[in-house]
DNA sequence: CACAAATAGGATAAAATTATCCGAAATAAA
DNA sequence: TTTATTTCGGATAATTTTATCCTATTTGTG
């Protein structure tokens, strides 16, 4: 569904608005451990989330990443999945037709169109505050 | 969503379907000009097929690739995928974590699970005939 | 200013996926 | 039985994704 490096980014961007609540700065290496992924490559990741807005970074000493509080609310997991994976998960044809739409509709195109279209929803209404709060909670969890 | 190998298995398959109605075997050669895909690669993934028993294979002159004609309508789209992606579609977290079930969710655990449970759901009650018709009345393309 | 602590970013490596090539084996027909 | 045709299967290559390493740059503090 998602690549490596958007589940990373996903999971990283969960656990820095959590720390971000409490005013904290997380690092790569902390981010990594808690979210049992590579170092250096989600590293790469955050560089990129930083890149499209969606993070925050600040260099230096006590420095690290973190995500403005009153963002938090109003990012949404679609953001998020977009500047890693780009729109393919919305518009990539099921079959990998260079064009599939209703006037040239691949074997299983409308058959996906309702499961694509749940799940553009669910993402485009999922917020990042949330998530946070269920692992707060204990409800969720970000490994094993 | 589905691997390049399993879309092509799926076109493949297909088009295979509509060729066997009339008796007809194809080759590689037709089948990757019909869907559009690298001649050699879809062999192989030809090659999967048969040793999963979804297609048939006959070698020598006038051989080729078929599916039984009574074969067809019982052919389910979950048995092209699970044979060539296995049952990662369904099974693996949306988030990559090793275990993510009822008991330890992880964050989008519960806003996937519905999604997962229809594409489940479409490919187990999708067959090979519906698919094939829709593209012999010209309703669907398998290229382009 | 010098130093320590961080992120940024380029170069490279490893692994997985996608793709190609070629000879072996099987089979039908002449 | 020979020949032409066709799938099978192993080896290899190309590309993409995932991952690592090292140096440069930035920034707060003493």
């Amino acid at each position: 569904m998602f690549s490596k490096a958007c589940e990373y980014g996903i999971k990283a961007s969960i656990f820095i608005a959590i720390n971000s609540y409490e005013g904290r700065r997380v690092s790569p290496k902390e981010i990594s451990k808690e979210i049992d992924s590579p170092q250096a490559f989600t590293a790469k990741i955050l560089q990129d989330l930083v890149r499209h807005n969606i993070i925050n970074s600040v260099k230096g000493a006590y420095g690290g990443f973190e995500i403005d509080k009153d963002k938090i609310a109003s990012t949404k997991l679609s953001q998020i999945v977009n500047a890693i994976d780009g729109d393919k998960v919305y518009n990539h044809c099921g079959l990998g037709l260079h064009t599939c739409d209703e006037n040239h509709p691949c074997p299983v195109h409308d058959k996906f169109k309702t499961i694509r279209a749940e799940l553009k929803d669910m993402l485009e209404n999922t917020n990042l505050e949330e998530l946070a709060l269920d692992i707060k909670s204990g409800l969720t969890f970000l490994k094993i």
